[in-house]
DNA sequence: TATGAATGAGCCTTCATTCAT
DNA sequence: GATGAATGAAGGCTCATTCAT
C-alpha cells in the first residue's frame, strides 16, 4: 500500500465514527433511540450493518458517543466565542442566546436536547455527563452574563441561577420544535422572528427600568 | 352478586381502561413509547396482559387513548375556568400561566408534553390532534389574555401569535424537567422559586413602561 | 376453565421443561451446544422458539438444566440400587457396572458424558457441579464395592482410587461411542459382547490368583 | 534480501501451515470447533484473520488439515517403533500402550481423540478418515500384539477385537481428562500413577493363571 | 370478562468470509 | 504474501399479539 493510498483509505476510517454518529443522531432524533434499528443507522451512513461494531461496542455505546462527541466541540467553540465581549452586559447576553441558536440550535445538533431529555431517565449515566458537562458550562456562560449585567445595573436583580433556565427554555423549545411539531404546522414559524419577539420581551424584562430602551 | 358488589364491580370495569391509561402514560413518560413493555403497563394497572387487548386493540390505540384522553378533560376544565376573568388583563394571564401549572405541568398529566413531542414524529395523526385540539386551544386562552392587555394598554404591543410559544415554553420545560434531568440535580430546583422568577420577568418584559410595577 | 381442562392444561405446563431439556439434550449430544440452534430444540420439543424463553432463561440455562435435572434422577435411583447387596463383592461390583450401563449408558442420558466432557472448559460452574455431585458420587458407589472386596480378600490389593476411573473408562467409552464413531462402523459393534469382554478382563484383573474363576 | 535471510523467511512461510494447524487444534480442544473464532487461531498464530485464508479455504478446511495433518505422522512414527519388538507379547504390548501416551497422549495431540469424538457426527467425512486411517491402524497395532501373546500362550484366549476397545478406552480418557475435568480436582491425579494402575489391572487381566507376575 | 401460555416476526449482535490496498 | 476493514447471513433473544381455557 503506498502512502498516498494509505492516507485516503486512512482518513476514511478515522470519518467512520463520525459518519456514523451523524446519522445515528438525525435518525435517535427523529425516532427516538429504542424506535431507530442499527441497520437504518447503518444505511444512512453508507454502510453494513456488521461495520458499525467496527467502532462501536452497542447500540447503547453509539448512543453515548453520539451525546459526548457530537456536542463538545460545539460547546468548546462556543465558549472560545464568549469569553472576551466583556463591556456590555447586553450584546454579550445577546450574542450568548443568538450564538447557542447559531451554533447549536439550528444546526444539525439542535435535536441533542430533545433527544437527551427523551432518554435521560434510559441513560441515567450519560445524563449525568450531560447535565453536568454540557448544560452545566452553557449556563455558566450565561449566567456570568446575567450578573454582570446586574452588577453593573444594566439588568434588573433577577435570580440569575434561576432565570438562566427560564432564558434557556425558548431557545430550547424552539430547537425541538423542528423535530416535533413543525409538520403540523400549516404555515412554517419563521425561527427569526420568533427570536426577535423572545429577546425583545426578554431585554424588556431584563434591562432596568431607566435603562435606554433595548436594541 | 348483590346489588352493591354488582356496582362496585361494574364501576371497576368502567375504570379499567382509565386505569390502563394512567399505568401507560407514568410508562410512557419514563421510558418512551418504543421503550415501554406492555407486560408491565398491564402489572402496574394490576391486571394481566390480555386484559389490555380486551380495551385497546394495538399499543398504537393505546398511545391514542393515554394521549386524547388523558389531556382533554384537563383542558376542558382549564377552559372554563379562564372564561370570566375579562376585566384585568395582567391577572388573567397571570392565572392562566399559573392554572397550566397547576392543572397538567404539575399533575401527572406534566408528562404529556415531554411524550407528544418525543413521539410526534412516530405518530403524526395524534400529533396533528394534539397540536390542533390541546395546544391550539391552549394557545388561544393565552393569546386573547395578551389581546387584551394590548387593546387596554397595558401590556406592551407584541406579536402575540409568537409570544405565546415564547410564554409557554418556560413552563413546559419545568413540567418536563421532573421526567428528564430532575434526578441530575445534586439540589432540586424549587418549583415555586421558578415560577416566581418566570412571571416576574415575563410581566417587567409585557407591561408598558409606565406602568405600575407587577404584582 | 374447569377443574379437569385446568388439570390436562396444567399437566402440559409442567411437562413442558423436561420436554424441552429431553429436545435439548439429544441435539447437545448430537451436535454440540455452540453448533445447536434454539430453533431446533423447539422444532424437536414440538413447540415455537418463544416459548423455550417461558421456562429458561437463555441457552446456557438450558444447558445448566439439561445437566443438572437430567442425570441426577437416575444417580438417585442407582444409589437406591446399590445399597443393599454388602456380602458378595464381586456380584456387587458386576451389577453397579452393569447397572450404570443399563440405567444411565444405554438410555438417552448415555450421552451426557460426552456432552459434559466436551463442554467442561465453557461451562466451568456445571463442570463442576457435574464433577461433584454426579461424577464424584458415581464413583463413590464403586470405590466402596472395591474396598468391601479387598477387605474380604476377594480382590487384590488395587489402588482403589485410581482404579475407579480405569474401570469407568471403557464404559463412559462405549456410550460416548453410540454420538461419535458408531455410524463410521461397518459392522455395529454389539455392547453385550462389549460388555462381557471388558467385564471378563476386569474381574480377571481384580481376583485375587487363588479365588474361583470370575462368573 | 540475502540468501540466509531469505531461508529464514521461506522456513517461516513453509512454516505456517503448521503453526495455524497447531493454534487451532489447541483451540478447538479447549473451546469446541463451533465456539472456536478464527480471530483467534489466527491471533493466537500472530498473523491476521485474513492470512488464514491463504492457507485454508474455510474454517471446515482448517478443521481437516487439524485432524489430517496433527495426528498421522505421530501415528506412522508409532508404527515404525513397533515393527520389531516381535518376541515378548507382554512387553510389546506394554510398550505400544505406553507408547501411544509419550507420543500422542501426554503431548499436544492428546486432545484429538476428544476433539474428534465431540465433531465425529458434524463431520462424518473426517470422522470416516479418522476412524479408518487413525483408529484403525492404531488398533491394529494393538490387536497383533494381543493375537501374537494369544499364541505364544501367554495371554488367555480374549477376543482380541473387541479388547482392544476396552484396553485403549483408560488411555484416551485419561488424556481427555486434560481437556475436561482436570481443573475440577482439587488434586490433580498424577497421569503415571494412574498408568500404572492401568496396567497393573489390564496385565493381571491378560496373562494366563499360571504365567509369572506381570512386570 | 380475565388469564397467561404460546406464537413468530423482528432486532441486536456475532463472525466466517471477501477484497482493496 | 499479508493486512484488516467491510460485509451480510445467521442466530439468540424480545415482545406485541393471539387464543384456548
Amino acid at each position: 500500500m503506498n502512502a498516498e493510498a494509505r492516507a485516503r483509505f486512512s482518513r476514511r476510517k478515522e470519518a467512520r465514527p463520525q459518519e456514523l454518529t451523524t446519522a445515528a443522531l438525525s435518525l435517535f432524533v427523529e425516532r427516538g433511540f429504542a424506535a431507530t434499528k442499527l441497520d437504518d443507522v447503518a444505511a444512512r451512513a453508507g454502510v453494513s450493518k456488521g461495520t458499525l461494531y467496527l467502532y462501536f461496542d452497542s447500540k447503547e455505546a453509539l448512543f453515548t458517543a453520539v451525546i459526548r462527541e457530537g456536542i463538545v466541540p460545539a460547546l468548546e467553540q462556543g465558549e472560545a466565542l464568549f469569553q472576551c465581549h466583556g463591556d456590555d452586559p447586553e450584546r454579550l447576553l445577546r450574542e450568548i442566546l443568538l450564538g447557542w441558536w447559531e451554533l447549536i440550535g439550528a444546526t444539525d445538533l439542535g435535536g441533542i436536547p430533545k433527544l437527551m431529555m427523551a432518554e435521560a431517565q434510559n441513560f441515567p449515566e450519560v445524563a449525568k455527563f450531560y447535565f453536568d458537562e454540557v448544560m452545566g458550562r452553557g449556563r455558566e456562560l450565561v449566567r456570568r452574563a446575567l450578573r454582570l449585567g446586574i452588577e453593573r445595573g444594566t439588568f434588573r436583580s433577577v435570580n440569575d441561577e434561576l432565570i438562566v433556565n427560564v432564558l434557556m427554555a425558548p431557545l430550547i423549545h424552539l430547537a425541538t420544535w423542528r423535530y416535533s411539531f413543525a409538520c403540523c404546522e400549516p404555515k412554517r414559524m419563521d425561527p427569526r422572528a420568533y427570536l426577535d419577539a423572545y429577546l425583545d420581551l426578554v431585554f424588556h424584562g431584563l434591562l432596568v427600568a431607566g435603562a435606554k430602551e433595548p436594541r
